[in-house]
DNA sequence: AATGAATGAGTGTTCATTCAT
DNA sequence: TATGAATGAACACTCATTCAT
C-alpha cells in the first residue's frame, strides 16, 4: 500500500480540478496549458497525457459543471411537495454545487461559449433540460393556484436562474450554513416578494 | 458645426463600437486586434492610431458600459417617489443600456476582470456606487415600512442586480416595448413575489 | 531609386527561393520555418507575413517546379520536326529547369506527396499533362515508323522520365554546356541504344 | 529448431517491416515512432525494446534495402555471359527487390540522406560498389565491341540506375511476371534504343 | 489616417526518449 | 516483453506591438 495513491481515477480528478480552477480564474483563452501544468507540479507537455486538447479539457469541465444541477432538480420535481416548496428546494439545491465546486460551475457559465459547436451541444442540452424542469414547477404552481394566474412562467424561470447564478459572482463562503441562509432568503424574495405582506 | 462631421469624435465611436462588439462576442482574450481592424475595414496596425493598447480599449469600453447605469440610478434615487416605485423605475432604467448598447454592458460584466489593477479600479468604483445607491433604496423601503422589516437589504440588492443582469444572457430584442415588458414583470416578481397574494 | 529594391515581387521570389532551398535540402518535414527565416535573415515569425502556412509555401514551390516542364514540352510537341527530334529536344528541354532551378524541381519530385489532397491536385494535374504530351511523341514516332512497331509507349514515357529525373540526384553542374552534353548522350542512348549499330 | 519460432528473429523482422512501411509511406521525418508502434499493435514506448533510436531503425532498413542489389549484381558480373546479357540480367535482378520489398528499397532511396554521417557511410559504400559493378559491365561491352566505342560508361550506368529505380515511383504490381515484362522491355530500350533498327 | 514589414514573446501541440514497474 | 507517466526540446503558428513611410 503506497503512501501516495497515484492511481488513475484520482489523478484524473486532480487534473480536472486544476483545469477547472485555471479556466475559472483566467478564462479559457486567458489560461494556458502551462498554468494548468504548473498547478499540478508537472511540465506543460505532461497534461497531454491526460487530455487530448485544451478544448476537450474545457468540455469535460463544463459537463461536470452542469450535470449536478440537472440531477438534483429532476429529483425535486418528482417529489410529492407543493410547487412553492419545490421552488424553495430547487433554490437550495442550486446553491450546493455553487458551494462545493464553484470552479466547475463558473466555467460552465462563462466559458462554455468557447466550445466549438460539436462539443457545446451535449452541454447545452443538459442546461436546457434543467430550465425546462424549472419552468414546469412554475406551471404546476399556476395550475393549482398557488402562484399568480398571470405569471409569465418562462420569464420567472429565467429570473430565478439569473438570480441564483449571480451568487457565483460574489459568494466565496466557507461553511455550508452560509449558503443555506442565502438560499432561504432568496426563496422568500422570489416566492413572497420584498413588500410587506 | 458642419452637416457631416467625419472628424474624430464620430470615428472614435466607430472604433469603440467595433472593440465592444468583438470583445463581447469573443471575449477579451479570445479577440485579436485583427478582429477589430477587420470590422473597421482597416489593417491591424491601423487601430493603434486610436488606442494605445488593447487593454486601454477594454477599459474604455468597460467605463462606457458602467457609466450609464450609475447616472440613471442616481437620478431616480433623488426623485420624490415611493421606495417601491424607485425599485420599479430602477429595474426599467437598468434595461435601457442592455437594450441600447448590449455589447458595452456585456463587456463590462464579463471582461472587466481582465483589466489590470490600475485600470480596473475606476470601473469598479462606479459599479460599487451603483450598488450602494440601490441598497439605499431598499433601506428606505424598510424604514418607511413599505418593505418587510426583516429584509436583508444587501442580499436584496445583489439579488436584484443578478436578476436584471441575467437578461443580457438571453435578450436579443429589437423594439423597446419588449424590454419594458420584461422590466415590468421582473418588478412585479421582486416587489410582490410569484405567490398569489 | 533606392539602392536595395525591396519591392514586393522581388521579395516574394526571395522568400520562395529560400523555401525551395530548405525544402530541397532537408525535406518538407525535416525543414523548419526557422530554417527558412534564417536563410532570409529575418525572424521565424516574419515568414508568415508572406506565406499563410508552411504547406502553402510547399505547394507554391511545387507549382513553380512543375510548370516549367509542361510549358516547354507543349511547344516542342507543336513544332514541325520528326518524332525522334522531338524526343531529343524534350530531353534537352527537361534538363534546363534541372540546371536553372534544381531546388524547385527537387521539391516537386520528392516532397509533393506531403501536400494534402486539395493542394496536391493542381500540381499532379500538370505533371500528368506533361506525361501525356511525351507519350504522344512516342506514339507519333511509332505511327510514322521511326520507332519500333512493338514499342510500349507508356513504358517508354515512364522510362524517359525516370532517366531524365535521375539526373537531379547527382548533377550539380555549373555551366550550361555540361547539362547539354548530358542531354545529348542520354538522347543517343534512348533513341539508338547502347549497342553497336 | 522448434516448429513455431516466435523468438527474436521473427519478431525483429516484424518490427523492421513496420518501420520500413511507415518510413516509406510518410518519410523519415514525417513518420513518428507512434506510427510504427500502432502498426505493431503496441504502445509507443514498446519499440525501444527493439531499437535504440529512430535513426538506428532507419539505418537498418536502409542497409537491408541496398544489400539485395549488391549481392545479385556481383553474381551476374562473375558469370560467363556476354556484356549485353549481363546488362539485361542486371535489369531483371534489379526489379526483384523492387517487387519483393519495395518499402525497404524506397526508404533506402529517399530517406538515407537523413542518416547522420556515420550511419550513412556503410550504406553509401554498398551503393557505390553496386554502381561500380554495373559500370564495369558497360566497359566490358565497349572493350569487346558489343557496345558503341564512344559510349560514356559512367553516364550509361547512371542512366540505367535512374531508369530502373524510377519504376519504384509507379510500380505496385502483384505478380512476378509483370515486373519481368517491364524488365525485358527496359532492357530492349537500353540495349537497342527505341528506333526502328 | 493608415499601411507594410517586421519582431519578440508566447501558445497549443507533437515527439523521441527515458525509466520504474 | 512491454506499459504508464512523464520530460525536454522543438515546432507551426498567433498576436500585440512598433515604426518608417
Amino acid at each position: 500500500m503506497p503512501l501516495t495513491d497515484k492511481s488513475q481515477p484520482k489523478r484524473q480528478k486532480e487534473i480536472m480540478d486544476a483545469a477547472a480552477f485555471v479556466f475559472a480564474h483566467k478564462g479559457f483563452h486567458g489560461a494556458s496549458t502551462k498554468d494548468i501544468a504548473d498547478r499540478l507540479g508537472i511540465k506543460q507537455a505532461g497534461i497531454y497525457y491526460y487530455f487530448k486538447s485544451k478544448e476537450v479539457a474545457l468540455s469535460e469541465v463544463c459537463r461536470v459543471g452542469v450535470e449536478e444541477f440537472h440531477d438534483r432538480a429532476r429529483d425535486i420535481a418528482a417529489s410529492d411537495i407543493s410547487a412553492a416548496a419545490k421552488i424553495t428546494a430547487t433554490i437550495a439545491a442550486h446553491m450546493t454545487p455553487i458551494h462545493e465546486m464553484p470552479d466547475y460551475v463558473e466555467v460552465f457559465h462563462n466559458e462554455r461559449r468557447y466550445l466549438s459547436g460539436d462539443a457545446r451541444k451535449p452541454v447545452t442540452a443538459l442546461a436546457l433540460q434543467y430550465e425546462k424542469t424549472l419552468e414546469d414547477m412554475f406551471r404546476e404552481g399556476v395550475a393549482d393556484k398557488t402562484f399568480r394566474a398571470d405569471l409569465d412562467c418562462r420569464l420567472a424561470t429565467l429570473a430565478l436562474l439569473g438570480l441564483c447564478n449571480s451568487v457565483l459572482q460574489w459568494y466565496r463562503g466557507e461553511n455550508i450554513s452560509q449558503i443555506n441562509e442565502i438560499a432561504r432568503k432568496y426563496a422568500e424574495i422570489v416566492v413572497g416578494g420584498v413588500r410587506q405582506p
